[in-house]
DNA sequence: TTTATATACATAATTTTGTTATGTATATAA
DNA sequence: TTATATACATAACAAAATTATGTATATAAA
């Protein structure tokens, strides 16, 4: 699993709106899931998603529950209401800066 | 001086778009155009502008000119041809990464 | 006139946030 | 029995920011 440096700050606005979309999702399909959406563009790295999900949790925006599936341990994680709340705030930071950076990279180029 | 975390890894790409769209320009130059584009959005900090406009330049991709201008000396950065390919190739990589995060956020919420 | 603000560059210390490497463990297909 | 997929976790390291600090000139405000 290699990633893009672009990812960086990112990463815990994606894992939020993940779990937006779906009421509960584990760590493993979490990857799979941007893995799927970014069509191979994004692939999360194990040592960058589960210390960010146990930060999201320590914070406070996300709870958990363990359950064994085929004699594997899953941690499903789920939004408090807390974590409901910073999605929409982290949503609107996200998408304003996506707009300021395409702004700047629609810049016409210079005719030489 | 404060910017946003979501700046993280597009940094150089944004220098070397603002040096496509103009033929030259200065590091305070470079932190204005930015902010006056982005709206107030994105603020470089001088402590990650200049070691990056050193870095871009020690890469071979930007070359400079020291000017004084109203006595005060002005370092111009200017595109190498080096430089020209790596914005086309940056460019492309940061508006695939934007496509792809854009889909991310645009996940439907999950009803509840 | 001295103070604050803007212009203009630079770097050191620190923090954040990734990558890479490694580890444990089970299920399944080759 | 070997490789691959599933599933979690953490430690060592690196990259790339932030924050703080420094130098210096020009200009507007108090």
């Amino acid at each position: 699993m290699n990633t893009n440096p672009l990812l960086k700050g990112t990463l815990q606005t994606i894992i939020l709106k993940l779990l937006e979309s779906k009421d509960r999702m584990y760590g493993y399909e979490i990857t799979q899931k941007v893995k799927e959406v970014s069509e191979g563009g994004i692939m999360l790295t194990e040592g960058a998603l589960y210390p960010a999900l146990h930060k999201l949790e320590a914070d406070g925006f996300l709870e958990t529950t363990v359950e064994i599936v085929d004699g594997r341990a899953r941690k499903y994680y789920r939004l408090t209401e807390h974590g409901g709340k910073e999605v929409t705030s982290k949503l609107k930071e996200a998408q304003a800066f996506i707009d300021q950076l395409q702004n700047l990279l629609n810049l016409k180029p210079a005719i030489k």
